[in-house]
DNA sequence: AACTATTTATAAGA
DNA sequence: TTCTTATAAATAGTT
C-alpha cells in the first residue's frame, strides 16, 4: 500500500519477504489490539513466520481465548468430522472424566463407602465382586507366604547343614589338637599322614557349604 | 484513519462501537490472510464480539495453528505457572489419567486382577480394604433386606387385620340375612334395633382398615 | 532502520 | 447496514 500496489501473492525474494512480514506483523498486532480496545472484543491473533517463529497476541490470555473458542465450536461447528473439542482435547478430557468417575464409584462401592442408591441386587453384585477378589488376594497372599515361607526352611536346612559341618571340622581340628598334644615331638612321617586327613576332608565341606549357602541367599 | 484521528480506547457509542467492529474486523481478517499469503506465514485469528459472536480466521486450520501453537509453548514458554498445555487441557487430560491409572489399578487389585508385584504388606493392605468394604456391603444389604422384610411383615399384619374384618363383616351380613329369612315380615321396631347394630360397628372397622393399609402401601 | 510516495483503512456523515 | 469521502495509517520500494 505505497510507493506500487502489489499483487497478494507469495513473495518472491526472500529477503522482502522477511522485511514484510516484520513489518505487516507489527501493522497486524497493532491493529488487532485495537480493535480489541475499541469495540471491548476478545481477540486471539497466532502467527508462525515461516521459519517457525511463533508471534501471538491475546486481548485476555490466549487460555480463556481458546477456552471460549473450544467452548463454541464444541456447541455448534465441526471441523472434518472431529468437533473441535476434540482437537484441542476437551472431549477426550470429558470422556476420560466419565470413565474415570465411573471406576472411581465402583471402588467407593467396594470399599462399602457409596451404597445409597444400590438395590439389594446391585449390592448382591459388588458383593460378590468382593467376595471374588478378596478370595484371590487371600490365595495369592497365601502362595506368596507357602513360597517365603518354603525360602526360609530351605536356607535354615542350609545353615543346618553348614552348621553340623562346621561342627565337624572343629570335632576335626579338636582331635588333631588332641593328637599333636598326646603325640608332642612324633616322627615326621607319622605327623604328615594325620596333617594329610584332617586336611582333605573339611576342604571338601567348605567348598560344598559355600556355594549352597550362596544360592541360598542369591 | 480518518476523518478524524481517534483516541484509542473503549467506544463509548454502543451503535459507533458495533459499526466500527465490522469495518475493523473485516480490515484485520484481510489483513491477516494478507500476511498469510504475503509472506508465506501461518495465521490464526479468533475474535469474539463483545455480545459474544465468533468469528475466526486460519491460513491452515485452526487445528493445525492450534496444535502447532500447544507444541511450540508446551516446549517452551510458561504463562503465569502453567504450561499451555495445562491451560489447552493437554496436561489436564495427563493429571486425569495418572488419577484414572491410579484407581483402574486399585479397582483391579481388589478384584484380585491385577497382584503381580505386591509385597505381603501390599496384599495384606488390600486384603483390609476388601474386607471393610465387604463388611459394609453386607450390612448394608442386611440392613436393606431386614427393612423389606418388616414392611412385607407389616403389610402382612394389615392384610391379615384386614381379612379378619372382612370375615367379621361377612358373618355379620350372613348373620343379619339369617334373622331376616327367620323373622320375615317381623315388627319394624326389632328390625331396626338389629340393622343398627350391624350398621354401626362394620363401619368403624372398615374406616380403621382402609386407613392403615393406606399407610402401609405409602 | 528510516524515508516517503502511495495505497489502504476507516471515522463520520448520509 | 451500506455508501461516501476526507483523512489517518500502513506500507512498498528506496536509501
Amino acid at each position: 500500500m505505497a510507493r506500487e500496489k502489489i499483487k497478494i501473492k507469495k513473495i518472491d525474494n526472500a529477503t522482502a519477504r522477511q522485511v514484510t512480514f516484520s513489518k505487516r506483523r507489527r501493522g497486524l498486532f497493532k491493529k488487532a489490539q485495537e480493535l480489541a480496545i475499541l469495540c471491548d472484543a476478545d481477540v486471539g491473533l497466532i502467527v508462525f513466520s515461516a521459519s517457525g517463529k511463533l508471534f501471538e497476541y491475546a486481548s485476555l490470555s490466549m487460555c480463556e481465548i481458546l477456552h471460549k473458542h473450544g467452548t463454541q465450536l464444541g456447541n455448534t461447528l465441526k471441523l472434518g468430522n472431529k468437533t473441535f473439542d476434540s482437537l484441542t482435547g476437551n472431549s477426550r478430557y470429558a470422556d476420560l472424566k466419565k470413565e474415570f468417575d465411573d471406576k472411581n464409584r465402583r471402588l467407593r462401592q467396594m470399599r462399602g463407602e457409596d451404597l445409597q442408591g444400590l438395590t439389594i441386587e446391585e449390592l448382591t453384585n459388588v458383593e460378590r465382586t468382593i467376595d471374588v477378589g478378596l478370595t484371590r488376594v487371600m490365595e495369592r497372599k497365601g502362595r506368596l507366604i507357602m513360597e517365603q515361607l518354603s525360602s526360609l526352611r530351605q536356607k535354615e536346612m542350609q545353615l543346618l547343614e553348614k552348621n553340623k559341618m562346621l561342627k565337624e571340622k572343629m570335632e576335626e581340628l579338636r582331635m588333631f589338637e588332641k593328637q599333636a598334644l598326646t603325640d608332642h615331638g612324633s616322627v615326621n612321617g607319622f605327623h604328615e599322614e594325620s596333617q594329610y586327613s584332617s586336611e582333605s576332608v573339611p576342604q571338601h565341606h567348605d567348598l560344598t557349604a559355600d556355594t549352597s549357602l550362596k544360592l541360598g541367599l542369591s
